[in-house]
DNA sequence: CATAAAGAGGACAATTTTATCCGAATTAAA
DNA sequence: TTTAATTCGGATAAAATTGTCCTCTTTATG
């Protein structure tokens, strides 16, 4: 569904807004450990939503990964994977033509565009703040 | 989504469902101009469906592959996704974890088990057969 | 200012996926 | 029985993704 990076980039976006939350700073060694993720993928994962806006960096000493708090409860997940696989799980056609289009729909455009949408609505409609409490809570769980 | 084998895999599905609702054979160089893939690795994702019973495949002289008529309508897409990529799309954690465990979710696991539900209902309901016929008609295309 | 603690970014390596090629096996038909 | 038309399967290559390493830059602090 999506790639690894993604995967990584979700968790450990949680995982960050967890941690903003609470006002700490964490850094790519911390993260990756948490998230059971290979440190220096993860710290390049990191850079990528770093230049999309997903979540701030602080150079140098005492530095880390944060999240505007204000900015927890807006971001969605949706934005973390267009920032890193694109939209094509959005918009690109299940059967790989070239593009979806309405007006030349493969054989399965009907059936798959219904659950593109409701993916899309899923994926647009889930903030990070919410994964991030039920995470505290113990509710849910980033690794094994 | 889908790997690039596995939609080669269902639009070859689709084309070979096609030409044996009317009694015509079809070999891999007419596969893959119709739906516009890589000839030899069609070929090659070709006979991993006939290893698993999706297509049959007849050698030789005036050979090719071809589907039981009495089948095409109880092939269903799951049948050629798993076939191809596994059960992972179904079954697997949507953020990466070793297993998708009711017991021990990721955050994103109430939200996604829904749409996956729905993806796995929509593969599991859709026939050859309903999308041979939709092609057949003009309606939908296999390429471009 | 000097130093140490960070992230940034480029080069590189390993793995997986995608794709190609060619010889062997199979079979219908001449 | 020979031939030509086929699929099958293994070896190989190319490309994309995943993963590692090392140096540079930035910045808090003594
Ligand atoms: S054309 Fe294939 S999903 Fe729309
Ligand atoms: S544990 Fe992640 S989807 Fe179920």
């Amino acid at each position: 569904m999506f790639s690894k990076a993604c995967e990584y980039g979700i968790r450990a976006s949680i995982f960050i807004a967890l941690n903003s939350l609470e006002h700490r700073r964490v850094g790519p060694k911390e993260i990756a450990k948490e998230i059971n993720s290979p440190e220096a993928f993860t710290a390049k994962i990191l850079q990528a939503l770093v230049r999309n806006n997903v979540v701030n960096s602080v150079k140098g000493a005492h530095g880390g990964f944060e999240i505007d708090k204000k900015d927890i409860k807006t971001i969605m997940i949706a934005d973390i994977v267009k920032a890193i696989d694109g939209d094509n799980v959005y918009k690109g056609c299940g059967l790989g033509l070239h593009e979806c289009n309405e007006n030349k729909p493969c054989p399965m455009h009907e059936k798959f565009k219904l659950v593109r949408a409701e993916l899309k609505y899923m994926l647009e409609s889930t903030d990070l703040e919410s994964l991030a409490l039920d995470l505290k809570l113990g509710d849910t769980f980033l690794k094994v």
